[in-house]
DNA sequence: GTGGTCTAGACCACC
DNA sequence: GTGGTCTAGACCACA
């Protein structure tokens, strides 16, 4: 996998993690990879993954079972689009209407894109 | 001023410098607040707000008369705006489409949030 | 069993344990049960309940007839006794007591909450 | 400084912080030492005081301004004893009546203990 | 100077 | 096998 550079590597795979989960590829209760197995895949330190679970657990999207693994938390997946949608909508919409505004692009323009865009 | 976390400081200095410009509100060839000045205003070391100038420099967006100060560039405007539209449409666009499908938004629900937010 | 995180999962079945015998529902001499039985009651690896047995076994408060299963040994209960009395005088107290002056809570209160604790 | 095995430093380092600042030896806005010079101070790695200092921040009891340092947040004092006090009283108190009643100390022992250990 | 991140490697307790 | 912690050392962006 490969990182961009203006964002940790640790944050990064945790949006994958959580992609994983809102797709349904990881479910709720399932056992997730081991930080060394997790690593070795990515081709990054397992102490990298390790702050990458660690980050995930403090939001209470996967948790421990000691010495076993983690695990995705039961009701993770609503728990991941609700804080995303509110983070979405209150922090970024914002900007980007005032981005809109600022670069004179209007909103059917945009729609335009995302039509071509998605076909 | 109030800064957030994410993004350094002198960029989004950067920004509300560029903001300034496209409102009209700093015009072409104007002199603009000395690193200093800025720096007492904004609560920020002056080093930050020349790191600030230096990298506007470079984009063209200002220069600089020794021992008088900052200026805007004339064409600056048209500069900020097509490097940000390109900037936006390239980069930004793709992961915030991106984004609204991962979240379940569609782009009607974005639109009644613009014009809300505009009127 | 729900099991705490600060604590080894094997040291608090071992408290369990020795609440059960301080309580007097395993005797001195009787069989306790095995480690698989305790094992799927609580839901833990029988690996796990095997160490907390030859934690027990090293500190003689059980101990085993092979091919049989595990004792409650004789004397157990006042053996637990004083060893805990010990631990705790010695070494909670202390901590107990000097958290008490850091958080500005008076043993006047503990008393009060004790009393309402009991009835 | 020494520290017990039990606990991992980076917490046992977050715990004298907090003490500090409950002493009122380190106020509300006070900057605190940097995690290279508390690293030394305490003859500890960097890496673990930067923990540290990340946990405590996340408490919301220090915050940090880019390139300067680390600094008490108002109102951390008042954070660090209502949230203690409240892990106290829920967590810790049910514990230590319940192992008084086991052992058979009575409450009265302990306030004795108390005088003479506060004398 | 500051903190943030990452790597490599180690040791540990635990299951 | 699992994760948790710590060290040493490095590089980076930032103020």
């Amino acid at each position: 996998m490969e990182f961009k550079d203006h964002q940790a590597i640790y944050l990064q795979i945790a949006e994958s993690v959580c992609e994983k989960i809102l797709n349904g590829i990881w479910k709720e209760e399932d056992r997730i990879p081991s930080v060394r197995e997790l690593g070795t895949t990515l081709g990054v330190n397992p102490n990298t993954v390790a702050r990458t679970y660690e980050h995930l657990q403090q939001r209470e999207i996967i948790y421990n079972k000691r010495g076993i693994g983690f695990f995705v938390t039961p009701g993770a997946r609503r728990e991941i689009l609700t804080s995303q949608r509110k983070q979405f909508l209150q922090e970024e919409l914002p900007g980007f209407f005032k981005k809109l505004d600022l670069l004179g692009i209007t909103i059917k323009e945009i729609e335009d894109f995302y039509n071509k865009h998605t076909q």
